[in-house]
DNA sequence: GACAACCTGACC
DNA sequence: GGTCAGGTTGTC
């Protein structure tokens, strides 16, 4: 899926083009999109597009009737603008449509969802108040205090979104090869300070990406449909096999927590 | 912590 | 044919 930045890339985008915008028509392709069964029309039609948020990898979309959409992407899903007469994906299933243009939800593998909801009854949604503190705006005592004396490895912890909210396989990854720790250790036994460092390179490096407008590896692209660039940029990730930028040692690619992990062996530990 | 499940498609 | 994929959840 879209991880942190990717989502973030999605929602300014989607923010610039449609915000202020009114839903005049909807087209439920596949209803089983809707998480917990599709909403009425009339909770979404006739209404406008009041503002965007986000929360870990999910995206909230405030509507001017107190309603809130919220999206999770997976790991296959898309959102995007188009004009009315762009022709329809394979895997389109839910078009939201304004007069001029209109928001399309895609998605191949079909993890994704959708969710409707009174925005007074957010906090009350299960699985948002289950996420961790962001990890774009995670001060670094409290990262060290949530991740230390923990006897799970780094890069577990690194993906529960309960303990820290936003980062997925890619960009634990890179954040771990920054901060030369091996994605295997337990988190116990890394220093404090080297847990400092993992903290700053998070935030670098998810701020570089959004700056990239996001990773595309294969499906991710933008509000408009288009690829992000920080592919480009990553030092472990999908270069299994490859030299390390670091040492030339060859990047190596193992399980951990049931995830692909990539990292050098000789750098970190 | 390991694994299967949810799905489709790309690649070997 | 088999393996793998930016995620998450539920089961042993």
């Amino acid at each position: 899926m879209p991880e942190l930045p990717e989502v973030q890339t999605i929602i300014d985008d989607l923010a610039d083009k449609i915000t202020g915008k009114r839903i005049v028509e909807i087209d439920l392709i596949t209803p089983s999109v809707w998480r917990d069964g599709i909403p009425q029309p009339e909770l979404l039609l006739g209404t406008k597009i009041k503002n965007f948020e986000r929360a870990g990898k999910h995206i909230l979309i405030h509507l001017s009737n107190k309603n809130t959409i919220i999206i999770h992407l997976k790991m296959t899903g898309k959102l995007t603008v188009n004009k009315h007469h762009d022709p329809i994906s394979k895997h389109t299933h839910l078009v939201i449509k304004f007069a001029r243009d209109e928001l399309r939800f895609n998605d191949v593998r079909r993890f994704g969802y959708l969710d409707c909801i009174e925005s007074s009854q957010l906090s009350k949604v299960e699985y948002l108040a289950r996420l961790g503190p962001d990890s774009l705006k995670i001060p670094a005592d409290e990262f060290i205090r949530l991740i230390r004396s923990r006897k799970r490895t780094i890069k577990s912890l690194l993906l529960d979104q309960e303990v820290i909210a936003g980062l997925g396989n890619i960009y634990s990854d890179e954040a771990l090869f920054a901060a030369r720790i091996d994605p295997s250790r337990s988190a116990g036994g890394i220093s404090t300070a080297r847990l400092k460092k993992l903290h700053g390179c998070i935030l670098a490096i998810l701020q570089a990406a959004i700056k990239a407008r996001g990773s595309s590896v294969s499906n991710y692209v933008d509000g408009s449909g288009k690829r992000g660039d920080f592919q480009k940029y990553h030092k472990v990730y999908g270069r299994s096999g490859q030299p390390c930028v670091r040492c030339g040692t060859s990047i190596k690619k193992r399980i951990i927590s049931g995830r692909s992990s990539h990292f050098c062996s000789r750098c970190q530990r």
